[in-house]
Parts: C-alpha cells; sequence; structure tokens
DNA sequence: AAAAAGCATTGACAAAAATCAAAGGTTCTT
DNA sequence: AAGAACCTTTGATTTTTGTCAATGCTTTTT
C-alpha cells in the first residue's frame, strides 16, 4: 500500500526485503482534507509524516497573530516540527495540509526502534539530515542577503512547480514578505 | 595538546581513550591572526574546523559585491563551509577569523574514515548535525518573520557575548540589516 | 608617534516593503 | 445555485530600511 514510500526507501538506501518490511509496518496511513491540522501547536510532535499525495506545511506564527510558512512539503518528502519531534518538545508550530493529501505517519518511539531494526537505517537518516542541512543553509543565504525581488525571482526558478501549485498567500509567507509585494513583484516585471 | 577537543569530545560521547586518541591524531593544530582566510572561496572545502580559541565566520557574497556572514564560531564550536565540505563541490563561501584564533583542522577524508574507525562517531556526527540543524530552523523562523528591530532585539538576548565581541559591522551582517540601520537600533530604544 | 586604514555614527534622501482599505474574482459550503 | 468565506489585486499611505556621504573615533601599520 505505501507504494511511494516503499519505491523512496529501496531507492536511497541498501536494504533486505525483510528489513524494508520492518520499517513499513512502522508507518500507518491517513487522508486528509485541505486545511487540516496534523500536529496541533502548543503540543509535542510524536510524528514524523512521509507524503505520498498532496502539500502540507510547518506555520510558525508571530506574537502578533501573523502566520509564517517554515518549510513546504509535496510528494516523497518527509515532513515533521523538526525540533519538537527531535527533543520530544513542546512547539507553538503546526504542521497543516495545504491541499487534500495522502500522508504516511511514524510515532517517535517507533522511528527510535529504527535505529536498532535496521542497520542501515542511522546512516540512511544521516544523509537525510545532511541533505536538508545543507537546503535550510541555503535558504539563509538567501534570507539574510536577498531583498524581496530577488526572493522571487530565485524561487521562481527554483521552484517553479511550488510557484504555480502554492496560493500566493502561503509563497509570499514562506518568502517572509507580505503577500501584497509578492502579489505586486509577479506583475511588475 | 588539543586540549578543549579533546574534553569536548570525551563530553560529548561515550569512548575509549584509544578511540579517543585515534581521533585526535587526526586534528592538526593552526594559530592564525584576524581577517586570515582558512578556507577560500570558489574551492572545494577540505577541513573542518574545531575553534580553541578565538572567533571565525563563513562569509558569503552576494553578486553586488556585498558580504554576508551565514555562520559564527567560538570557543568549542566546529565550523566549515559545510555544503562545500560535504559534497566536497567548490563554494562561493570562504572561511575567515575574526579574532586571532587557535583551531583544530581535521582533513575531508580523515573525517570520513572516523566512521570507520570508531564505533560512536556517526551517533556523535548525526547529533551534531541535528544541532545545528535546529539550530538552522530556528534562524530561518527569525528571518522570514521578524523585522530588523525584533532581529537585533532577539540577538542582544541570545547572543550578548556576540554582540559585545563582534565588530558591528559583521553583527549586522549576520542579522541580514546593514550597519547603519544596525548603529540606529542600538541608540534608538 | 604619525599616518593610514578601518569602523561607528549621523544626516539626508531614495527605495523597498508593510499596512490599510476596497473591489473583483475564486472557491467552498449549504 | 446562492451565499459566505477566502484569495488576489490595486491604490494610497506610512514605516522601515538601504544607500550615499561626511565626520569623528579606534585600531593597525610603519
Amino acid at each position: 500500500m505505501p507504494g511511494y514510500l516503499k519505491k523512496y526507501l529501496t531507492q536511497k538506501m541498501v536494504i533486505s526485503n525483510e528489513e524494508l518490511e520492518n520499517i513499513l509496518v512502522c508507518f500507518k496511513k491517513l487522508q486528509s482534507k485541505k486545511n487540516q491540522i496534523l500536529i496541533h501547536p502548543n503540543k509535542i510532535c510524536k510524528h514524523l509524516f512521509f507524503v505520498q499525495k498532496g502539500c502540507l506545511r510547518v506555520v510558525c506564527t508571530r506574537d502578533d497573530g501573523q502566520e509564517w510558512t517554515r518549510q513546504i512539503a509535496i510528494e516523497n518528502d518527509f515532513i515533521t516540527i523538526f525540533p519538537s519531534f527531535l527533543e520530544q518538545t513542546i512547539s507553538r508550530s503546526y504542521l497543516q495540509t495545504v491541499e487534500a493529501s495522502d500522508v504516511f505517519y511514524i510515532s517517535y518511539s517507533n522511528f527510535k526502534k529504527l535505529n536498532n531494526i535496521v542497520p542501515n537505517w542511522r546512516e540512511f537518516y544521516t544523509s537525510i539530515l545532511e541533505q536538508t542541512y545543507v537546503n535550510s543553509i541555503k535558504r539563509i543565504e538567501k534570507l539574510i542577503a536577498m531583498d524581496g525581488k530577488h526572493l522571487y525571482e530565485d524561487f521562481k526558478i527554483n521552484h517553479p512547480e511550488l510557484l504555480k501549485r502554492l496560493p500566493n498567500k502561503i509563497s509570499a509567507s514562506y518568502l517572509g514578505i507580505s503577500q501584497e509585494t509578492l502579489s505586486r513583484l509577479k506583475t511588475k516585471k
């Protein structure tokens, strides 16, 4: 049943069929409508999600109520409230579906157990970590050095599919600019 | 000789004396004056650094020549041009001393070998990765959601020692604002 | 110690971006 | 299908921030 996840794992790690099954049984399927909250704010994040179909985002809120998109996940991406999941601490951020989505999720305790059950798991996990960390470094470089116009141009070049797929409002909140500014940048040039 | 590094490692990982020695022999000592470039731009980053004494930063440059501080390391921090080090690819960023510094450094190939030589190394490495990734997530949250004033206030609260220690110019380039704006924020309130 | 280079501050101005508000267009709900 | 809710665009305005330039201060360098 978890077609994409199985495919994803076999592509990314060296693993026996038995080990693969040991991983897959830890994941449960969830189908969700649009705009549903899968991890609530001010809770400990207990699950890691894999997106089979659809789109999810991590939302962080400012004191004045404004909301910002810290992370976006589409097909074949993992997503969770990472700081909360890792340290099992409370977080103000929440995880929300942007589209109707099919996801697979694994609990924190089962996730931890995979280290013991599957020999190559740590290596796989570390590799994913490295990649997401590199991506976050690149995002930081852009956020400190670029103004709205350049952030938008860069987003259009590197994530054209997201720009088409996401509501304007969410793209703007991912870039750290207001939706009005994004709307103007889209038309101006 | 690598006093702090030895102390740091024994505190952070479970390790025998022999293993510890196997790690330490991979590191070489370097003493550097202020404003020296330890990893040059447009090169493959071949070393990972541990700061014994002093202060280093990763500088990224914009097309117009403006420079920004992507990362800062002081005593007991590791630092490198991570994307370049990890994938052994060319990077425009460079690593520079902010103060006269004593550092220990390890080559990429030796770093890779530690996975085989020291059983707990991967676990240790993963744990450092997790922590730095969490820190980068927090920085992203701030950069997308906060304006200059709030970024400065936050920096003052969370890194008061850095604010005192760093030249204004570098603090500003770390926060993604101009030094004039930082100077005004410092006096205004 | 003097000169030079670099850094911080301040003012004036320009550019960028946020905010507020209104209108028209979608999409969702019933 | 009608109404509601939401999203997008656009205009007007204010706020924030960047840029340029000048000055005084500090730190290097010679």
